[in-house]
DNA sequence: ACATAAAACTTTAAGCTTGAAATATCTTAC
DNA sequence: GTAAGATATTTCAAGCTTAAAGTTTTATGT
């Protein structure tokens, strides 16, 4: 999957293929570097922040059930992650009225602290890391892989 | 990270951050796409296919290490897979004379069935999903991240 | 009202992942 | 030749991940 630099596909269609691996070997690549400098740096790490994200966007707090959808990521993974983040004291459940088996989730005001911080270290590392891709080409691309998205958007 | 449909960041130097959370969401998009249908289809799991697709293009077998570094991950993740494939009988570990500490990991005769099988359906699975993307679309953006990936080759 | 189904979560088991520590082997410098 | 360091790999603990099964609560059909 994560082919290199030897002997590339070639033949009819194998283009998407090579494409693929590209995506696959770039997301990685950055994901892990990401995934040191936020352990190093924070001492958090890639999943929290991605949560911490999704409810820095969401005062009001999200479901459990947005969290999962959200993130890509499967319902008991976000309980996990969750979990930990309550007992650091960044986020919190809150139990709804209306309907008892949900809670809102959403940052404490630590946790909104915190992230603030986490995020624009965060930015900067991005700029850095796509630095050589030119404002241009990440327009370009960006548009091209909204189309893909947009192609594969609420299946199944 | 995985930031989607609502207010996206604007300002400067915030085209660089929306091109990755769109990369990242593409490639988890695909990921699990894949992760399922290797699973259903083939009772394998992506890491397996990994190592399987490394091994499969060098017959002669690669180190531990050579596996670690071209797939990305760390030395004991690879220990971790190689022991399951081994005990499946896809893979075989052979000691080496002039070194004790490494062994040659290659794909066994059934491994090699086996893999050749299950990547001619994912390349099918490949040019469904990314189906939307024009041949040319596919060539072009595969240039821009061979571009940034040049640019990181070999870091630290 | 009451049974049945649906929805929102959590729990569980198995496997993936990392960074750090531990082993074993080889290499280098005296 | 031997101690010190470098390499290659495995082991370990903690956390992430998923699919499937289980729990609790709400909604629906009769």
């Amino acid at each position: 999957m994560v082919a290199g630099p030897l002997p590339m596909p070639s033949g009819p269609g194998k283009d998407r293929l090579r494409l693929w691996i590209r995506l696959l070997r770039a997301s990685r690549t950055i994901e892990s570097e990401l995934r040191e400098r936020l352990k190093k740096e924070f001492d958090t790490t890639l999943p929290r922040f991605d949560v911490m994200a999704a409810l820095y966007r969401a005062p009001e707090g999200m479901l459990m059930s947005d969290l999962s959808r959200f993130l890509l990521v499967s319902n008991g993974n976000v309980t996990g992650i969750v979990d930990r983040l309550v007992s650091e004291g960044l986020v919190a459940r809150a139990r709804r009225n209306g309907d008892r088996r949900t809670s809102m989730v959403r940052l404490t005001e630590e946790g909104t602290k915190s992230f603030a911080t986490i995020a624009a270290a965060h930015e900067g590392w991005i700029g850095e890391l796509l630095g050589k891709v030119s404002e241009e080409d990440a327009r370009r691309l960006t548009g091209m892989l909204t189309s893909f998205r947009s192609n594969w958007e609420g299946r199944e």
